[in-house]
DNA sequence: GATTTTCTGATTTACGTACCTCAAAAACTG
DNA sequence: CAGTTTTTGAGGTACGTAAATCAGAAAATC
């Protein structure tokens, strides 16, 4: 049977009210008497019953989760999650509240986390947009003992505890890779469509795509980066003009969001004329696309790891208790049409 | 605040143990007094606190993991996982056994199992072999009210209640397309490595590869399997000698263990004229050969990913729950060398 | 209407841990 | 040594649920 504290007492020949201030790292115990039941609990193999023990402590996480505003299909899956996460909140001890602030505008990030530290939440995710003033918000969130999780866009340099999401310089390079063996041999170019080279994302994104292409693939020739600003239509107009003016692209890496006008572009060219097609995060248009074979392949981050990770790290920290990086690392999903999930 | 059992009884007007006959289906309840209560419950959103309800059962579920005696690197990770599984037991109100058999022999498992209905464990848990002594013998595990789930390898047909496994048709879909993309417009021959076509999930991934060649790539012919039985000696050898036999092999799928083997017999070859290589599971072999740009691609089933699914479905079953189709399912992950976790 | 059967209520104990109080013992202090 | 401080013991309550008992009420049966 599983050793309880019960056990602990009797072996170290102790009481309960000393095995308790040890466990629980309270004062006014002797340290040869704190040694004794520290022995005792090796030798019996005692580890806490989490269950038990949230149960009597009856304590509930608060937990803000801060995130745009914006109505791309990966973000409103995130926030998604979010929302599953709350409604199983109950039965995890954990109440999270949802903010949200206008997308790409770090001044209002900022302002919305130093709107926070008075409420005094035992933790904040949030999706990052560079820029000082967030940095310091940063700062100011941790001064007040308030645990920080970044979510999906990092915020290298500050004072974060911890970032959930992908590598995204992997995964710049790990499209660029398949692209290229996809385009097999040929010659042509290649055009990039990212929705802000603002967000870190997308910057590392490019920056790991142009690193292969540059080492590997020296043939095929990469256009300058478009903008799309996340937005369907003009990624829909930037990639038929691009099209248009270049007959000879024959590869198309979709870093950001917007995919479904960058479909919408795609059918309208002949199939045989199509190039091959890498995009970013599986979602209802990103799927059938694939499926139809207007897409290639597709890079994914799982938004409900990343969600949950972020809750796991932050009640991790809240306990004082180290983040176990290779349990934490969220991975690149790659998807062809016939391993969709 | 989260409603209680005593928020719904005072909600009912009823008390407290009838609430408790309700929501444990107990008898002795009315079928009016049954739905006020179960109106109640809606009314005030209650859910039963799992950690208080297990800590009040006290119960341990106990299951037998019956895993062939096989010696490749994704066997012992999938025991290594249920290992850990093990040593978490006591978290989670499991008791779980190990129980080892020759593989590849189908009365041998058959033996197994009829030998664990005595100790009526709440569940098992098998790696399948095909063969009518086992179907036999999983009905008999059923009969005894034992649940079953097959890990790895399926077996349909049988009684077992679920599979936790990957689509291994899909795999085998996914490498071929993968490869024949890779080998991008050549012409030239493929070679296939299986471990024995007596495993069903070896069958199903060649099937699915043999499709998707026939169907996408006409221009690549497919040679003749190649069963090596997972050992890399006798794989060494086989790839050697298709190479030399067959100097326009540019294409190399191997769906089974044994993967040291033919690692080795590729490094043999100048590396201008190394085939295309997709393999299965991603290992300590697999892994560096993938760095080292020996393996191309690799397709990978998570072993912990599919000891925890088996288990929470016997739980499951246990507790008379549904199987949750969506989170049980095992994806199947697409490694190249820059996304490798 | 009496009897049996079926429901329901009230109460208790238990699970393993956290946290609190109060008293007593032991260890220090001068 | 007396007095003070620190350490320890003993015991209780609480968390939310499960499971049991037993008495009493309501319903069904004859």
């Amino acid at each position: 049977m599983k050793p309880t504290v019960h056990d602990i007492a009797r072996s170290a020949g102790v009481s309960l009210a000393t095995v308790d201030r040890v466990l629980n790292g309270r004062p006014g115990v002797r340290h040869v008497t704190r040694e004794r039941v520290e022995q005792a609990i090796l030798n019996l193999g005692y580890v806490r019953d989490v269950a038990a023990a949230n149960l009597a402590k009856g304590r509930t996480y608060s937990f803000v989760f801060v995130m745009p505003a914006n109505d791309n299909s990966f973000m409103i899956e995130i926030r998604d999650e979010v929302h599953a996460a709350i409604s199983r909140s109950g039965a995890e001890r954990t109440q999270i509240r949802i903010l949200e602030v206008p997308p790409f505008d770090a001044q209002a990030l900022a302002d919305a986390l130093d709107g926070i530290v008075p409420d005094k939440p035992d933790g904040v995710a949030f999706v990052a947009v560079e820029g000082d003033p967030v940095h310091a918000a940063v700062a100011r969130l941790k001064e007040a003992g308030i645990a920080v999780v970044t979510l999906v866009s990092d915020l290298p340099g500050s004072e974060r505890d911890h970032f959930a999401g992908i590598d995204n310089n992997a995964a710049g390079r790990t499209a660029a890779n398949l692209l290229g063996r996809f385009a097999g041999g040929r010659e042509g170019r290649i055009a990039v469509i990212a929705g802000s080279m603002l967000v870190r994302d997308h910057r590392e994104r490019l920056e790991g795509f142009l690193a292969v292409m540059g080492e590997s693939f020296p043939r095929l020739a990469v256009l300058p980066v478009m903008e799309a600003r996340d937005d369907p239509a003009l990624a829909a107009e930037v990639v038929s003009a691009a099209l248009r003016h270049y007959p000879d692209i024959i590869g198309l890496y979709s870093l950001g969001a917007g995919n479904r006008g960058i479909v919408h572009a795609l059918r309208e060219v002949a199939p045989e004329a199509r190039p091959v097609v890498v995009a970013h995060e599986l979602t209802k248009t990103t799927r059938s696309a694939l499926a139809e074979g207007l897409i290639d392949a597709l890079l994914n981050q799982d938004a409900g790891h990343e969600v949950r990770s972020a809750i796991r790290v932050l009640k991790g920290r809240v306990e004082g208790l180290p983040v176990i990086a290779a349990q934490e690392r969220i991975r690149i999903d790659i998807f062809l049409k016939d391993n969709m999930p």
